[in-house]
DNA sequence: CTCAGTGCAAAGGATTTGCATGCCG
DNA sequence: CGGCATGCAAATCCTTTGCACTGAG
């Protein structure tokens, strides 16, 4: 499964003129290891190797080529996960207090009658949807 | 209703021991009059004689007083809009090639039961939700 | 008078970019 | 060899802060 992931970013990043390269590859392990999207300070203070600018730069081509994904929550950071269909669909829960963000996910039901309304909502507004978000705001039980 | 929105202003500011002041309430009447969250450069734009370093404090006491809402989208802009009790239990449309944001509401039956399931999963991971989000995030009308 | 509110200019901080070097293809 | 990838330092840009001034109570 992890060879895979690392075989679809390879062909990801091939099909938009990239090369995977250690770092790139770095990042994309670090990532996976996660059940939480990281900030680029996290993703340095385990990778102490890696250079902050080239962090920007890698993260930034990934994204482009699809293999990772961009998370923006309430406080200065920018978040980073693996492209939703590389793990799978999966909402945060973001606590105001840490600004930490973990994962979680609601029963298929549940997902299934949504996307059917916010398909019905998007269509009538003539809103071509890429993706949609899921997010609870609150105090994680860390913090509380 | 914009009388009783003036009013419940005054009130949230007084209780955070802040005045009501011409340009507090201006911003509140440009927030009032959308139907969609507002960035600064649009609110200022609105608005000329409103000084940038005002309206970044003004909007950080009225968020404080709870009379207005900071959404973070995905361009680098911040955005408000007036506090959700104060409007309707709504969501976003965002769009990702011009960054627009609109709001958009869903049936209250589908609503109902994400609130169900949003708060047993809150529950089992031990965390105390302050509110939902839930946007869509794709291409709008008008750049499609 | 006092003190919060305001405007201007300068500072902060996450993110981006310029440039010289290193390395894969 | 050629060109992308990398690292360092400098630059950007949204946002925040310092400071002097104004106006409401």
């Amino acid at each position: 499964m992890t060879a895979d992931l690392h075989a679809t970013a390879t062909s990801r990043l091939h099909a938009d003129g990239q090369r995977y390269t250690p770092r790139r590859r770095a990042l994309v392990d670090l990532l996976a290891e996660r059940d939480q999207p990281l900030t680029i300070p996290q993703l340095l203070e385990h990778r102490k190797d890696l250079a902050l600018s080239s962090v920007y730069r890698n993260l930034a081509v990934l994204e482009r080529a699809g293999v990772v994904h961009r998370v923006v929550t309430t406080d200065e950071f920018a978040r980073y996960e693996l492209a939703e269909d590389l793990t799978e669909h999966h909402h945060h829960l973001i606590c105001s207090r840490c600004g930490d963000v973990t994962d979680f996910t609601v029963p298929a039901s549940v997902e299934h009658d949504l996307e059917a309304a916010l398909s019905k909502v998007a269509q009538r507004a003539g809103f071509q949807t890429l993706s949609h978000r899921l997010d609870l705001v609150g105090t994680c039980a860390t913090c509380a």
